[in-house]
DNA sequence: TCTAAAAAGACAATTTTTATCTTTTTATTG
DNA sequence: CAATAAAAAGATAAAAATTGTCTTTTTAGA
C-alpha cells in the first residue's frame, strides 16, 4: 500500500532531471522525456499540470520548451508528488469525515491523521535542489 | 495518493469490532459484516487472510465463527493493515533497488525510505485495544 | 447423516492507471 | 504572412487493480 504511482515516479524524474539542468537553460519536453526514460505524451500530461500550479513555465513555438518556475530550493518534494497525485490522504475519512458513519466514536481517525502529519513532513523537508545537487 | 483501499478499511472495522467483543466471545462471520456494514462475502476473504497468519482463530461448523489470534493489546494497526495490503512500500525502489536504474546515485529513494519508517512507526504505536477500548 | 460455518477457487463488474493519437493554440523565423 | 516548432487540450483505448459475487469444498457439531 502507500505506493506512487507510475505518473508520481516520473513526475519526479523528469522535474528533478529539470532542476538539475543550467538555471535558465530552456528544455524539450522530448528531451526530458528521453533522458529520463518516460513515455513523452505521458510526461506532456505530467508538465500540464506543473506548469498550470507554476512549478514549470513553459514557452511555446521554436525554441519553447519548460524551466523551473521557482529555484530548485523553493520547490518542495511534497508539491510535486501532490501536483500529480493530489493530496496525500491516507484514508477518506481524514477529508471527509461525513463518510465515516462512525465518524464521532472513530478512533481510527487520529492516527490516520498522524500519518499523513508525517508524510507530509518527510517531503516537505525536501527540495528539488537537495534531490538534483551534485 | 497514499489512500487505504476499501478492503484496508473493512479489514479494520471489521478486527476492530472482534477486539471490542468480550473476549473469546465467538462471533459469526455474518454478524461481524452486518454489524461493520461490510460486504459478507468480502470480509470473509479478509478474515481469511486474518486466519492464515494468526492473527483472529476461526472454527469451523455449528458454532464456529472468529475469534482474536491474540490479546488485543498485542496486535498493532501496522499488522492489520499489512495483512491484507501487503507491506508499506511508498516507491517501488525502495524494496527493489535494482528497479531503480538510478539506483546508486538516486537522492529520491532515502526520502521513501524515510516515509516507510514513519508511517510504519505511528501504525505500530496503535494496537487493537487502543481503537476498541471504551 | 444433516446442518452450520469457514475455506478455497473461479469468475465478473467497475474503477483506476497508463498510456496514445489527434487537433488546437501559441510563438518564432524566414 | 507563411511555414514551422513546440506545448496545450481533448478524446480514446488498453491494461491492471479493485471490489465484489457465486459455487464448491472442507471441517465440525448435533
Amino acid at each position: 500500500m502507500m505506493e506512487l504511482t507510475r505518473k508520481g515516479e516520473y513526475a519526479i524524474r523528469g522535474i528533478v532531471y529539470l532542476a538539475a539542468q543550467p538555471e535558465d537553460r530552456v528544455c524539450l519536453l522530448s528531451d526530458i522525456a528521453a533522458a529520463v526514460d518516460v513515455p513523452p505524451t505521458f510526461l506532456a500530461k505530467i508538465f500540464q499540470q506543473f506548469s498550470k500550479i507554476g512549478l514549470v513555465k513553459s514557452y511555446r513555438g521554436t525554441g519553447g520548451g519548460f524551466v523551473l518556475g521557482r529555484a530548485s530550493d523553493k520547490i518542495t518534494l511534497l508539491e510535486v508528488v501532490e501536483a500529480v497525485e493530489g493530496q496525500i490522504i491516507p484514508n477518506r475519512c481524514v477529508v471527509t469525515p461525513s463518510e465515516c458513519s462512525r465518524d464521532v466514536f472513530c478512533k481510527v481517525h487520529p492516527v490516520w491523521k498522524r500519518v499523513q502529519i508525517q508524510v507530509r513532513d518527510v517531503l516537505e523537508g525536501v527540495t528539488l535542489k537537495d534531490l538534483s545537487g551534485a
